[in-house]
DNA sequence: CCATTTGCAGACACAGTGTCCATGAACGTT
DNA sequence: AACGTTCATGGACACTGTGTCTGCAAATGG
């Protein structure tokens, strides 16, 4: 037997609303009455979906890394070197088509721990696929791999932030893509307008 | 007449335990009983000090904020470039020193409203004096200005993160500054060892 | 069409909030 | 050293939100 509409709708709406109120609110602020009513949910149905707003809002986050993920796979293995070409692209086409959800994310409701998931799954798997290439391009990291990735995806997220706050112009994510990637291949300085560090 | 001796004590009381306190368990799951307790504060004291916990962290962070103001400026204008070389060092020994307090900052406690206050500010900063420099000097970005200054702040803050985490080997101050002004200077695609975009 | 599952509304005890007040102690000043 | 002022205390208060449980109605899948 399939899964049962009523299910279905019921977290889709909870899902929703968690969305859609913690953006108006902030996490914190939010009350499970809140939640349920903006769904058109009774309270005690919430509960019998989750245990509260912080389960809730892990499943959220999860389902987001899930699809991530999944978008992610094969941007990855058809680029050649690093991340910066076509997997950062699909990040950032992923980003605009949910941007609400990434904002919640990325702003570090919840205490941050969904960021910190975000965080630690994306240099985890940076930090892999990095160390994989280096040794089968028989290359060796000129500075710590940890490190790096780190920075690799803490650059990424920080755009992310900016590129997804409600205030900033819409900027072409091709355009976004490629002044990281120049960003990645000529360094910081040059893009500064500088030629020599201090 | 000065600050009478109390309120100096219960404030300092009530930072403390805020700090180690939601290092232990979170911020949400903190109540303002648990906070006056473990200060040796009664309840109403709290209150006749702060409107809630909320404003107490938001004292926490402007004070770290205001500090670590006080120690860059010197720093930046000492430097002749950019940030990556004296005031970047600056910013990780008070990070060290002030451990406790980086970390539920960077970590996104109370639904990331002091991280975002951190980034916004230093991001500002550091995007004014990047103008400022380039103006000077007579160079032109090639990148638009926020959008580098985002990157720059939001390298500085992964590596930050990383660095202050709980589980993370004691890599030296000094070590990190090099490893990020070479990184900056030639960028990551040399970093990683390769020579080639993808 | 029926058995099962799900949603609903209302009730419950409980925990934390924010505010108030009377009392006594600590404070800075003279 | 004595002063008037300021601050901390502990208990009380109404109030909001939590988490759980009930009986009952409606939707669902077979």
């Amino acid at each position: 037997m399939a899964e049962d509409r009523r299910t279905k709708r019921t977290r889709r709406a909870l899902h929703d609303a968690l969305v859609a109120l913690v953006l108006e609110r902030g996490f914190t602020a939010l009350t499970v009455e809140d939640i349920a009513e903006r769904a058109d949910v009774a309270r005690a149905t919430f509960y019998s979906h989750f245990q509260g707003k912080e389960d809730l809002f892990a499943t959220v986050t999860a389902d987001l890394l899930a699809e991530l993920g999944a978008r992610m796979r094969p941007a990855i293995s058809g680029s050649a070197v690093g991340f910066t070409g076509k997997p950062l692209l699909e990040l950032l086409r992923h980003a605009r088509e949910e941007r609400d959800r990434y904002r919640i994310v990325l702003r570090g409701e919840g205490d941050g721990k969904p960021l910190q998931l975000f965080l630690d799954t994306c240099a985890q798997a940076t930090a892999e696929e990095f160390r994989l290439r280096a040794e089968r391009n028989g290359v060796t990291p000129r500075i710590d791999a940890d490190l790096l990735a780190r920075v690799w995806v803490g650059e990424q997220v920080a755009v992310l932030r900016w590129w997804t706050a409600d205030d900033v112009a819409p900027m072409p994510a091709e355009e976004v893509a490629r002044m990281l990637l120049e960003l990645a291949v000529r360094g910081r300085y040059w893009a500064s307008g500088f030629d020599a560090p201090d």
